[in-house]
DNA sequence: CAGAAATCTTTACATTGTCAAGATAGCGGG
DNA sequence: CCCGCTATCTTGACAATGTAAAGATTTCTG
């Protein structure tokens, strides 16, 4: 059973990290779960991850990767359509994102005690947040508007569709895992918002 | 020491609770750590509420309690402003509930583990939820808009305020509970949607 | 006023994070 | 080829915590 030099256990505790959160959720996860689940003996992530802190952090950063990832490719397929098309899917990819990895999701948005001093989550969590600017940023260009009204609608359209992932997330937990009214998975047309302010 | 029949042991539990969380965050706060600063022994919460899990839900209901009479406040302080005016108004507050109170919206809204079966939690959290679609309502007076169109307005201007309330907390857990940038204490105007979307 | 019920304490145990010491493997220098 | 060094992993231990069981004490009830 003792099996010396894995090879490349962090990263295969990261895996079984992974498999534990989906599987028990976020506060199941715990480090000796995962060392179970790698195989190894119960103090053996404490070398290769701080604490249960860190681990968690490292795989905070292997999410937002994820997410920065989706929003990214989603809006490479809908690049050429028009302005208000974009942003209306690109939201709906990071609705989609929170639905299809609730627990990722989970840990990159709770409160979870993560380690926002790591360098590499600082870099992967403000890459998703550059990203996602970047995108709507764009549909800006037409209009009149000053640098502060601008960096304020932004922050609106951000607080739009993460307190809609957010809220859906939290009726999931309510419910017990399982969704019932299945509309609700897509985001409502942000026009009308237009509509009524 | 020994004090048997405290009188109201589990209120008096609960507002322990409220000084542990405060305090220690939502992590710091347990079981024992509200026995000791109630004065009691360790095993006492026990009897009041079944578990941890139990205690939490009990001071959810208080901060859902809280929360939706704050709402209500504002909503009788601006109950003759125009429309917008008001929902501008009421949203505030409903970000002013999260400054005030961090630890309670965290309670509240976070993924803790709560028990959602319970009815006291069902009411307090209905009760919150009709409470501000209450207000959000009487908006769409003017507007013509069928039954389902109305919902999903609603739904999006409950996830706008949410959302942005969730993001100031965020970045204050990042950013170690300390604030450098006040402004963004004050949710954007709304207007600013209607005249992007 | 005595037994019963409610309330709190004491004791005990399993789980977990974390640290320290020891064991094992791979590696380079003689 | 072998000795020692370092990284890696295991074993053992300890404190904190949730939780259950059993005992002690107070209040209630008939």
């Amino acid at each position: 059973m003792g099996e010396y030099h894995h090879g490349d256990l962090a990263n295969a505790l990261l895996q079984s990290a992974r498999v534990v959160l989906n599987e028990k959720g976020i506060h199941g996860l715990s480090l000796r779960a995962c060392a179970a689940h790698a195989g190894v003996s119960h103090a053996a992530p404490t070398h290769h991850f701080k604490s249960l802190r860190g681990l968690l952090t490292e795989l905070a950063v292997i999410a937002y990767n994820e997410f920065t990832a989706a929003l990214q490719a989603e809006y490479q397929h809908v690049i050429h359509e028009e302005p208000k098309v974009r942003l209306q899917k690109v939201c709906q990819a990071y609705v989609d994102f929170a639905i299809k990895e609730p627990r990722l999701f989970e840990l990159m948005f709770s409160s979870t005690p993560l380690d926002f001093e790591n360098p590499r989550l600082q870099s992967s969590s403000s890459k998703a947040y550059q990203q996602l600017m970047g995108i709507v940023h764009p549909l800006f260009d037409e209009k009149e508007m000053d640098e502060d009204k601008r960096e304020q609608a932004e922050i609106l359209v951000w607080s739009v569709v993460h307190g809609y992932a957010s809220l859906l997330m939290n009726e999931r937990a309510r419910t017990g895992d399982g969704w019932s009214d299945d509309y609700k998975m897509t985001l409502p047309d942000l026009g009308l918002l237009g509509e009524l302010l």
